[in-house]
DNA sequence: ATAGCTGCAAATGCTTTGCAAGGCC
DNA sequence: GGCCTTGCAAAGCATTTGCAGCTAT
């Protein structure tokens, strides 16, 4: 890996005011390597190991949370009991296989979501997704 | 409970291919009185309790799981670690707001979902809910 | 120096399972 | 009677937490 491609992901973790620590960049490297990516917890923990980084599991729950409170990536709520980050934190939908466990992107353009009906008093509106369920023919 | 409820809830659990046992029918009694609910099993439980049912909160959460195959009830995925059951089996999508773990139910005709993007080959569309996410003002 | 991180292991919370006893048809 | 259900307790998983030691600034 490329010194300039550290020193990116340097930057920006400290633009999220996070300490761009050994385990933090490794992370990240992993994360943003490859672009859009969906990953659970477990799989980044045992990518991490794989690639040779000593990263205990608890920091890897750790991080991704972080990064989430940082707006790098994306949490996605389709299983119950298990939770998969995207890297991808643009405006987009998603296609679950809830028999394979695999997610897929749908471009935010994909599909019209028309008017949404206007939140309850004293609350806003914080997202919208559109998630389809898919299974076996 | 009049004797008409109670075996109007038989009949249905008897079409699910349900036997209708004592917990089976006190549950289905609690789920489906009052409208339209968002129960979490834990809730469910409780209310049983309260009730004066006597239940364990395995077969609550067996129930629901039967429920939920025979089509009764529908589970909402919103947060990680908690299942949302809710009686409104019919289209619609949902509100959710993550520090109350409140759950809102949105006509399936207050959205206007476009054309959906077609299923990946060999998969078909099972369902396309929308969540949209609120937090406090 | 010091505020912030990390690692480990233990704790937590929800959900599922195994198996003996009980209930519906 | 026979098979499906239930209840309990134990196991299972994903995730979080507490705290002592380490590290970036």
């Amino acid at each position: 890996m490329s010194e300039t491609k550290t020193s990116k992901l340097v930057d920006r973790l400290r633009a999220a005011r996070l300490r761009p620590t050994r385990q933090r960049v490794a992370l990240a490297e992993l994360i943003f390597d490859g672009g859009d990516r969906h990953l659970t917890a477990e799989q980044l923990f045992d990518e991490a190991l794989r690639a040779g980084v000593a990263v205990s599991l608890a920091t890897v729950y750790n991080c991704l949370h972080q990064f989430r409170k940082a707006g790098l990536v994306r949490e996605v709520v389709v299983d119950p009991g298990r939770s998969y980050f995207d890297t991808n934190v643009s405006d987009h939908h998603h296609f679950y296989h809830s028999r394979t466990g695999e997610l897929i992107d749908i471009p935010g353009a994909a599909i019209a979501l028309g008017d949404l009906p206007s939140a309850p008093k004293g609350m806003r509106v914080e997202s919208a997704e559109v998630i389809i369920r898919l299974s076996d023919e």
